[in-house]
DNA sequence: AAATAGTTGAGTAAAATACTCGGTTATAGG
DNA sequence: CCTATAACCGAGTATTTTACTCAACTATTT
């Protein structure tokens, strides 16, 4: 399991999927403005997302995505798992290969460490992020934000 | 604290050292032949290591680097923040401006993740990692293979 | 028919990683 | 003093990853 930006963003953007996804599908359009992550590169996040059947999509206007399950039994690290694809040549990252074909010396330290940042991300749930309070503050100040920004627009153009 | 290959590295070197270091300094070329990692690599790695006082430098033939301190005083988290230099721009490192300066939805979620990573590997010294037994056993193949190898180049050299 | 929004692929700038190269300085041993 | 060793230092570079842009296409709603 590696552990980069690339899984936070993962994480940010399916939390807000999740803190908004009662009135229907949500647009990545909605979730790059929020988020501040670029749509295209959501667009990528979310194809990986949904071939892991983390996430459900719906096409036309008014789609969006939708959580492929229930809040609770979506973890943080299935989330980062998706869009990780560790299966990458990093030494001592799959299998023992490490050095000459054999395991490197801290190979089985870093297999710990490994699974205990699984075992800790693993009992995390979206559920469990949803009923934060500083998750729900920060929620309430980007939806006050967004509105703000949405009537400055409709503003600007009268 | 990030979790990357480079940490991985150090921590290995810092491992090779304490195991080898009884009679007097190692030198960085023997660390390069048993690890399998760049002499110049490992130069950089060892600025640092050096800079955080985790090793003390002999110059000159015979020399090479020490450990510092104690083997149970030197923690597996202090070896891959030395090299790390975590106060980078990483949204959602440092302080908590990730998001047009205030924190994003997911930044105590990861300071959570951080602080557990961080104490787990604080509570392992190298004193431990020396005593690991499948860490002996690695060692114990890489000093045969490399007695092998430099028979050969002896041999080669007749 | 037009607008919306997901889907796909190719390409790209910036950063991090993992080096290489070429030197210098300090020092031990002859 | 000379020479070999090995730390030290700085610049440069190839590769990979990250994060993103652009352009097209497809499905669906109104």
């Amino acid at each position: 399991m590696r552990l980069t930006t690339k899984g936070r963003y993962a994480v940010t953007a399916m939390l807000d999927l999740a803190l908004h996804s009662e009135q229907g599908p949500v647009s990545l359009a909605d979730i790059s403005n929020r988020q501040g992550i670029s749509l295209s590169y959501l667009e990528q996040l979310f194809a990986k997302l949904r071939r892991q059947q983390l996430v459900s999509s719906v096409r036309g206007p008014g789609g969006g995505y939708r959580l492929a399950g229930e809040l609770k039994t979506i973890s943080v690290a299935q989330v980062v798992d998706a869009v990780s694809e560790s299966l990458d040549a990093t030494r001592c990252e799959g299998k023992g290969d490490c050095q000459h074909g054999e395991v490197c010396l801290t190979h089985h330290l870093w297999e710990d460490l490994s699974a205990q940042i699984h075992r800790f991300l693993s009992d995390i749930s979206l559920a469990d992020l949803v009923q934060r309070r500083d998750i729900q503050s920060v929620r309430d100040r980007q939806d006050n934000q967004q509105r703000i920004t949405a009537e400055q627009i409709a503003c600007s153009q009268i």
